[in-house]
DNA sequence: CTGAAAGCGCTAACAA
DNA sequence: TTGTTAGCGCTTTCAG
């Protein structure tokens, strides 16, 4: 079964084939009449343009790569999902990559998007230093903007949250809750949400005065087992915090789990939040107050800045995320007001 | 800055653009010091094969495409990454598509992917009737394997579970637990899934005696909050069945929820049961008991269907899943035994 | 407004 | 073993 070129069309329609491409590619000046003939005759004979062929010729191939840490973490399958609703609106596809959070495999995939001539690549680094090489190798070559993290080192465009703001509206939240001493739990440092989350916690911790002790800074894994593991450790502590701040909503999951499990009652012993909202964080038991990430946005934010074929300037786009409370902190009746700053480019 | 070519290397190395491509792509004989030369000079000139290029040329893209109905449902983001994964190891790249539930949409991602020269096609169709002449379009020009749900009315390859054994194991269980009559809850009508998750439940319950009322059927939405609606339906009935049997994790995690809001106390006073062994059904409360789906091997043979050039002779491979006892249901203490039939490919 | 022809980068006959 | 060359399907000058 041969594919029906342009040639095939152009036979049945008397017509040679540049004509029959500047009648179906919309471009070039055509005679009514003609156009009517050509496209008829491609209707009749089931056309479709070979795509690969167009890439080759003009070096636009329609595509977009997108490599992220793990895709069954809710918070990139919801990244996912709004960047390819964007992408199939422009027309275009999406190449997903899935690097299981390990740098290497991501600066393969990195690769085989590049080999492949993709016209842009979407990048959330797994790791904060390792994944420098690779990015920037590729950065080089073609558009490329990071989201959500960063990684140290590159220049490169970059769509996120604004961490830092959201850690303001967390802390205070929990404060105006009556929390005066608070506990993080997060990944390992190795990237920069877990960093720029912590560098915040603290940061606006130390300004509202609140207790901070270096033995409830537990940094493991983006998982809900970790999450329940860390209750574990700070239960044989000497002390109990008021509050534990999670670095995402699986972690706070896990964390109201075993809170459950260890007779701990959540808010009323101890608040905690997430960050994300992802869409089982209303399912945490209490339902997790956290922080709601604008995956829609960031995602045509992104697609934007590929699109943008424009000069050697970089932008860093963050978003001021909102805090989304529900049942596992106490809170106080009004919503967090802070005096998160403007945002935007910059 | 200009893509270096297999004409660049072979001007550099001093010899003819067929000995490059002869030696890069490994096939063809080539003296050693000449393999030498080239791959030095590749080396030195950073090239890359330029994948679009050598598509043209064989008519091969290395690229699958695969359409999902909704990737936030966990089970089809497991079955993505496993199908990213595999396909990874062989060098391929996924082309994936969101079809988010609709037909319409469905079958404008799966023209596109046939435009895009995709080697093959995995999807999981929305619909288990509007989806039908998309699919079987589809099929007709390139290789396709359905995933999970099937389409009535279709000539193609097809991987997924034997929903009929599954229902017998969980059926066989609560009633080891003691239940003695039992509702479900599932999607609409409009797939295979829950069409045969339904017809296998109806008939194992007839099998056992169990009471199926007809206004504890309750069929509407692979959702949370549908399990959620369900449970307050069933309250308001003259009876309340022993066991609920839902169609999806999703639904059996808000049936376990509003039983918990409605104060009915599972798995004492009814069990529920899930589908799909989702990563956060060991999170509901209680862990649900829930039918695992073996999506790293569903993922292998539909890439290992899609690369079978072979004859004409469809295969249907349905996996024989197991059950994952956890505390949603009372199980009796022995494992179920169940006579289920030995599956495999028929 | 339409046609002829070149060429995107690669591979595979066919020749040498 | 290596080189020459045609051609995958498309778009786009350049002529007419």
């Amino acid at each position: 079964m041969h594919r029906v070129t342009i040639a095939d069309v152009a036979a049945r329609a008397g017509v040679s084939t540049a004509t029959v491409s500047r009648v179906l590619s919309g471009r070039g000046p055509v005679s009514d009449a003609m156009g009517r003939r050509v496209r008829s005759a491609a209707e009749d004979l089931g056309y479709q343009v070979n795509t690969i062929a167009r890439a080759l010729r003009d070096g636009r191939t329609g595509t977009v790569g997108m490599v992220v840490p793990s895709i069954t973490n809710p918070f990139f399958t919801s990244l996912v999902e709004s960047v390819e609703h964007v992408l199939g609106q422009e027309g275009k596809e999406l190449f997903l990559c899935d690097a299981r959070s390990d740098a290497e495999i991501e600066a393969r995939r990195l690769a085989s998007l590049v080999a492949r001539n993709v016209d842009g690549i979407i990048v959330s680094p797994s790791h904060g230093t390792e994944s420098g090489r690779a990015v920037q190798e590729t950065a080089d070559r073609l558009p490329l903007v990071q989201l959500d993290r960063f990684v140290g080192g590159t220049e490169t465009d970059w769509v996120g949250v604004d961490d830092i703001a959201a850690m303001r509206q967390v802390i205070d939240h929990l404060h105006a809750g009556g929390a005066r001493s608070a506990a993080f739990v997060g990944s390992r440092l190795t990237n920069s949400s877990t960093e720029q989350r912590l560098s915040g916690f603290r940061r606006r911790a130390a300004d509202t005065g609140m207790t901070v002790r270096d033995e409830w800074i537990l940094l493991d894994d983006y998982t809900v087992e970790w999450g329940e593991d860390a209750v574990a450790q700070l239960a044989t502590g000497a002390a109990f915090p008021d509050a534990i701040v999670c670095a995402d909503d699986l972690i706070a999951l896990g964390v109201t789990r075993a809170c459950r499990a260890h007779g701990i009652s959540v808010p009323a012993e101890v608040q905690v939040t997430g960050f994300d909202n992802i869409q089982f964080a209303r399912l945490g038991e209490p339902a997790l107050t956290t922080v709601d990430q604008p995956t829609d946005q960031i995602a045509a934010e992104a697609v934007r800045l590929l699109g943008a074929v424009g000069g050697t300037s970089r932008a860093h786009i963050a978003l001021v995320p909102k805090l989304v409370v529900r049942d596992s902190t106490r809170g106080g009746d009004s919503a967090p007001k802070g005096d998160s700053a403007p945002g935007g480019e910059r």
